[in-house]
DNA sequence: TTGAAAATATTGAATATTCAAGAATTGAAG
DNA sequence: CTTCAATTCTTGAATATTCAATATTTTCAA
């Protein structure tokens, strides 16, 4: 009997690819959803860690908001200018920069959420309950093990 | 009592970002492996979904591989530049291109695919066979239920 | 204290992706 | 048949991302 190889398993079955398609589709809607404020997907995870209102320096906002460093740079430039977030320079390491959500931020932030549960309840009502809490579940339990 | 409210969930609990999250860490992972031969992700699942050795329309390879039109075209340029994969036009529709992979292609998918049997089978060690294919399950009837 | 190494953020050039428009072919209605 | 809309793929310009290099500040060992 042949020895069982996985060598040969279609694209479709590999969890990599799984990933990737649901997280496509996902973040398909939820782009839809925030175009309605024409405002990125980035930019809402960004409002979002920095609505608790603390200063965030550049590094831990870009591994929270899973962007590179230069790439955040630039979309803060461009958020800086709509004067959504700002910057100050950290006064206990001046290499730093702490970025915060100015006012006008806090609005949009708030509308933008509005859309976003509005589509978790869409996925609630279309995929399950219980499906979704176990798959976070899972999902969270997989991003600890690749750690 | 306040009605419960979902409108300032963190970041981190939400579907979509932990989607994000779990497919950008495992998807980093396979690129190492495949960086190894010098081929990005995107490649090798060309490659694979080509190595039925029918022809695909640029159409049907650009939504199997989660590319746009656009981009699928120039990545295929390189591909055909590196006698990866050739263009046919379609006989019956002549508005198409089929899609062949080569058989220099056909030995490159070879390795890729044993990099990524690696890779799979680093995640079923770390994060266990039962939520490996549970997980699998969840995300193919989370896709399903977003069409 | 000094000087070298590490950490942090930004910049500019190279590369890749996307959007909108175009070219070729097919389908289908009049 | 003819013409007009739809389909398929590619192209070029605009935009975004990435890599490598730079500037600044801190850390720490000698």
């Amino acid at each position: 009997m042949a020895k069982p190889s996985k060598e040969n398993t279609p694209i479709t079955e590999h969890l990599a690819y799984l990933l990737a398609q649901a997280n496509r589709e996902i973040n398909r809607q939820l782009e839809l959803r925030l175009s309605k404020e024409g405002v990125p997907v980035e930019q809402w995870r960004i409002l979002k860690v920095l609505s608790d209102g603390d200063g965030h320096s550049m590094g831990e906002l870009a591994e929270a908001v899973l962007l590179n460093h230069p790439t955040l740079t630039k979309m803060i430039d461009r958020m800086v200018s709509d004067t959504l977030v700002y910057r100050v320079q950290d006064p206990n390491d001046r290499r730093k920069v702490l970025m915060f959500i100015s006012d006008r931020g806090k609005v949009l932030c708030k509308k933008l959420n509005s859309l976003a549960v509005d589509q978790e309840e869409h996925i609630l009502e279309s995929y399950g309950d219980k499906s979704t809490s176990e798959l976070k579940r899972l999902l969270e339990s997989l991003i600890d093990s690749s750690n």
